[in-house]
DNA sequence: CCCTGCGTTGTTAGCGCTAACATAATAAAG
DNA sequence: CTTTATTATGTTAGCGCTAACAACGCAGGG
């Protein structure tokens, strides 16, 4: 025996990193005051506020998230499920996210769903098992039980990428169907008269931009389901082409397309180089997005604009104001959308 | 008084959700043996895991995952310091780790460093504090408080994208200054003789990829560091084009470039499109990643060829076999890449 | 019959932190 | 100068889970 009085009967798990405990005793200060003074600075006395700030730098203490969540049932988690990750609708979005809660002591915990909503499903429930402080999921298309974990949810909720009349909480984005519409109205606008549609993945929002384009086809008297080429397969700009191509010898009365997002576009306007078909005067595409490249194409793509960035910024704010106890009164924010007419379906006036 | 003798001193602070303690009672064991049960269901007999089983799927029991990091020291958490969600390149990689962890218990945490290494501290510092089960970081080129981090965490640890001969435990990805070597090489052997390069945001792969490209030049004699031209923006396919109309201002003799990546080469082929300069005939253009989108353009363009999937990938499965008990043999895994020569350095035979 | 070994289950004591209540010190009010 | 409100700090008792050890039953060996 060394004659040491202190009791080993188990050694320290934690590898022996400093706990609260070790900064109080440092400050000479029960342990509740340190938390306070870590969470709540202003109930602590400047006199004793420094004495701590000093003993968690002189022993370089931080926090145990763990032990903090399990024992306050709270944490500073937002939890995110996305559909992709590669997607650039989706990465936007997602940086907008990171930006918003920079410096704040909000974390993220990010899921992706890969457009399963069974796997998004699982994932919330993985994800509310932990008690996050807020949530953001993509869309308003869960599963119904989803969509009851939601509801039950008692942290904020929003719902991103869409606008609908019955959010389960809140909501930011814009409506894929007015999106579509104005994209298929602008290029009957622009003279074209035998317009496609080329969709891939055709996710909810693909589909609703599909419908868009459809009404906007019917209200002019041009709709022909003959010239919608979609396929489940995931989106890309070679696919573009394919589709394109496909379409063309179809129907090569074809005169213009909309594409469902800028991949398909870009490789649209690839294909009709490669065959020799001139952009705009021939033929015409739209894009949807409006991502960086669009307008530094040659010819430069026409694109429906979309605020991906901020409808992370938007989302973020929102679940701040929940947190800091002042709810947003608009429970559901558009952000819009813009046609931005470009050189590709700026056809020479004819006939 | 009531007259019962349970004493709710406290309202149960979880929101009633079973604890494993409700699941306990009703299968009639004890605590630990569901704990058992469902961390290593062998070591408990099959009469008392089926009940157990049974009694979870009545309650809906989903574990506390605070409380069991907080009791294990341990947790099922990957962390991931990435340093930018939107680049394709780490997408692509971020979703090769979700893909690989899909049905494992393995959770992923992620942090975006913005190409900070202040930041990519700062991030390790947090979730380090949270005993993640492992981390992926990119690169090798830490902060020294960082890199001690590193070293002392008692976790598996892969460093991705880069391989270098120092890396603090693991290691899965290529060499960029070989590939940008090779991208220069293939250049010069396909006949253009004042070949520029052109990066954006120069992180220290790009750099990497830079300095192999001057080799390469040096080893022909013809380096020329007038035909370099970076810019700390980041990239874009429009400053692809915007770099290449100043190089070519510059140097009106500029017979090639090597973009950085790939959006910059797109920029660089509608550049040249919008000019007039007939690629790959009168100027060629090679990226750097190969995206999908290169082999789709038309004319098709030449790339490096990297496999950023698999680097996600093979980093996973490196985790795994860690967390397993059999750590890998070899710490490092050097993924290569490969030239993908294509129509845009496909130059005529000429003088 | 005891001894040893092994597999299964239980008991006890925390992990590091914070909620709730208790108390002390100080200020404001009468 | 007491009463009441207010602020600053401390005490106690867990949060839900698991490590460590204890205990039990049962096998085989001596």
């Amino acid at each position: 025996m060394t004659g040491q009085e202190d009791k080993p009967a188990r050694k320290r798990r934690g590898g022996g990193r400093p706990t609260i405990a070790d900064v109080a005793a440092r400050a000479g200060v029960s342990t509740i005051t340190v938390s306070r003074a870590l969470r709540d600075p202003h109930k602590v006395s400047e006199t004793l506020r420094d004495r701590i700030d000093q003993a968690v730098r002189d022993l370089d203490y931080v926090p145990d998230s763990h032990a903090s969540a399990l024992a306050s049932a709270r944490t500073n988690v937002l939890g995110v499920v996305v559909p992709s990750l590669t997607n650039n609708v989706f990465s936007d979005t997602l940086r907008a996210i990171y930006d918003g809660l920079e410096g704040g002591p909000l974390r993220v915990q990010l899921g992706n769903s890969r457009y399963s909503a069974a796997e998004e499903e699982r994932l919330l429930r993985i994800f509310l098992s932990q008690r996050p402080c807020a949530l953001i999921v993509a869309g308003n298309d869960q599963t119904p039980a989803a969509r009851e974990m939601l509801e039950n949810a008692d942290c904020p909720v929003v719902q991103i990428m869409e606008v609908s009349p019955d959010p389960v909480d809140m909501m930011v984005g814009f409506s894929h169907f007015e999106g579509g519409r104005a994209a298929g109205a602008h290029l009957i606008a622009q003279g074209y008269r035998h317009i496609g549609f080329v969709g891939a993945r055709m996710d909810p929002r693909t589909k609703r931009r599909q419908a868009g384009f459809a009404q906007a086809m019917k209200d002019a008297g041009m709709y022909d389901p003959a010239l919608i080429m979609t396929t489940a397969t995931s989106s890309s700009v070679a696919l573009g082409g394919w589709l394109l191509r496909e379409l063309r010898q179809k129907r090569p009365d074809l005169d213009a397309v909309f594409c469902n997002n800028d991949d398909l576009a870009l490789g649209a306007l690839f294909e009709c180089q490669r065959s020799g078909i001139s952009v705009p005067d021939e033929f015409g595409i739209s894009g949807f997005n409006d991502l960086e490249m669009m307008a530094a194409a040659f010819p430069t793509l026409t694109s429906v604009r979309t605020d991906r960035y901020g409808i992370g910024l938007r989302a973020v704010e929102m679940i701040r104001a929940c947190l800091d106890g002042h709810p947003p009164a608009r429970k559901i924010l558009d952000l819009g959308f813009a046609v931005q007419a470009r050189q590709s379906t700026a056809r020479s006036p004819r006939d």
